[in-house]
DNA sequence: ACAAATTTAGGACGATTGATCAATTCTTAT
DNA sequence: ATAAGAATTGATCAATCGTCCTAAATTTGT
C-alpha cells in the first residue's frame, strides 16, 4: 500500500499577523507596480519591501499569478464601491450625476497611482486573459451607471444605441490617461479636460439619435 | 607607457548583409512585443526568431535600450509619414480632411499591431523617460495636424483654445484603444464609434467657445 | 501552560536574463 | 586575388528570476 505524502497547507490569513501581512504585500505589490511597472514587479522584490523572506511570501502566495489575480481584485473593488455610491444618490438629477461621475473619473485617472497602474494593466491584459476579464468586468460596471444616466437623459434610445454611447464616453475619459495624468505633459490642463468632457458627453447624451448611431449621418 | 586596447567598433549595417539584418531585428522585435509584450521581449527570443546568434545581435546593438530606442524610432516614423500625406491634401475642405484622420487613427487602433503595441508603450513610458520623450514626440505631430483644421474649423479660437480642443479629441481616440481594438470585446463596434467620434468632434471644433474653454461654463 | 496550527527563515534548485569576448567566416572595394 | 573591415559563432560571466522544502519560531484557543 502506497503512503501520499499529505502536504500541508495551512490557511493563511486566520491569524492577525497572517491578516496584516497579507495587506502589507498586496500594497507593497502596488507600490512597485506604480513606480516600476511590471518588468520590475519580482518577488523577492515585493518580499523585500514587506520586510518578509522570499519563503514567507510564497506561503502567502504560491505563485505569483495568484499575487496578481489577487492584487487585482483588491483595486477593482475599491471602485466598485465608489460607483455604489453614485448609484445611491437618486436625490440628485440624471444630469447631476452624469457630470458627477465625468468629473470623478478624469480626477482620478489624474491621481499618481491611477496614471501609472492603469497602462500597466492595459499591456498585461493584452497577453493575460485573467487580468483581461478582470478589467473588462471593472469597466462594465463603470459603463453600467453611465448607461443608466443616459437612460434618463435620452429616453428615446434603445438598449444597443445606448451601449454605443456609454462605451464612447466611458473609453474617451481612459484615453485621457497619458496626457494629463501625473506627470504628464498635459496634467495642468487637467480641470479644461474636465469641462470639456462635460460640455461634450452631456450633448452626445442628451442629442444622439438613431440616425448618428446607425449610420453615422448627422447634422450640426 | 602603457597601451590602450584599441576596441574595434565595426560600423554595423553598411554591408547589404548587416542592413538587411538590421531591419529583420527590429520586425521580430516588433513582432515579440505585439505578441508576448515588453515582458516577453528578451534579446534571446528576438536573435532565436532572426534565426541569428545573441553574440551577433549584440554586435547590431550593443545593449537591450539601443534596440528599443531604434525600435520606436522606426515605429514612429511611419506614423509621421502618414500625417504629412495628410496635410498635404490641401485641396480637400477642413471639415474632409478633420473627418478623415479620425476615421485613420481610430481604424488604425484596430489593427492588431497597434492595439498591443500602444499600450505597452504607455506602460513603458511611465518608466523610462526616452520612450516618454519620443511619445510626445509623435503625439505631438498628430495635434499639430488636428491643430492646424481646428483653426480652420473655428476661427475664433486662440492658440490656448485649440490646444486644449486638439488635445481632447487626440487622447479620446486613444481611449477607445483597450474596448474596440482587436480581439477587444467591442471590436465589432468599432465603426459605430468612428461615426460618433467624427459628430462629436466635430461638433466641438465647430462650436467651441471662450466661455465652455476658460471656465466649462456652458448651454447646451 | 499546553497543543495545534500558523507564520517565518534560509538555503537550494534550475532556468533565464543582459552582456562580453576571442576566434572565425564572409563581403566588399581595390 | 588580396587585404581590410564587417558579420557571425559559441562559450562564458554574474545576476536575477520563480519555486520548493525543511526546520524552527510564533501565535492562538483552550
Amino acid at each position: 500500500m502506497k503512503e501520499f505524502k499529505q502536504l500541508h497547507r495551512p490557511e493563511t490569513g486566520t491569524y492577525l499577523k497572517g491578516q496584516e501581512r497579507i495587506e502589507n504585500i498586496l500594497q507593497a505589490a502596488t507600490d512597485i507596480l506604480i513606480n516600476h511597472g511590471y518588468a520590475g514587479l519580482s518577488m523577492r522584490k515585493i518580499a523585500s519591501n514587506v520586510g518578509i523572506t522570499i519563503g514567507n511570501l510564497h506561503y502567502y502566495y504560491p505563485t505569483k499569478k495568484d499575487l496578481i489575480t489577487n492584487l487585482l481584485e483588491n483595486v477593482i473593488s475599491g471602485y466598485l464601491e465608489y460607483f455604489e455610491t453614485i448609484r445611491k444618490q437618486q436625490d440628485k438629477s440624471a444630469e447631476d450625476r452624469l457630470l458627477e461621475i465625468i468629473t470623478f473619473i478624469i480626477e482620478d485617472i489624474t491621481t499618481p497611482e491611477t496614471t501609472n497602474f492603469f497602462p500597466e494593466l492595459w499591456a498585461m491584459s493584452n497577453h493575460d486573459s485573467v487580468v483581461a476579464e478582470r478589467m473588462n468586468d471593472l469597466y462594465g460596471k463603470a459603463r453600467q451607471d453611465i448607461n443608466a444616466l443616459v437612460a434618463e437623459l435620452n429616453p428615446k434610445l434603445n438598449d444597443d444605441e445606448r451601449t454605443q454611447v456609454s462605451l464612447f464616453i466611458s473609453a474617451s475619459m481612459e484615453g485621457l490617461t497619458p496626457f494629463i495624468g501625473n506627470n504628464k505633459p498635459f496634467h495642468p490642463l487637467a480641470q479644461n479636460m474636465i469641462n470639456i468632457a462635460k460640455y461634450s458627453f452631456l450633448n452626445l447624451a442628451k442629442n444622439a439619435d438613431s440616425k448618428l448611431l446607425a449610420s453615422g449621418k448627422f447634422t450640426l
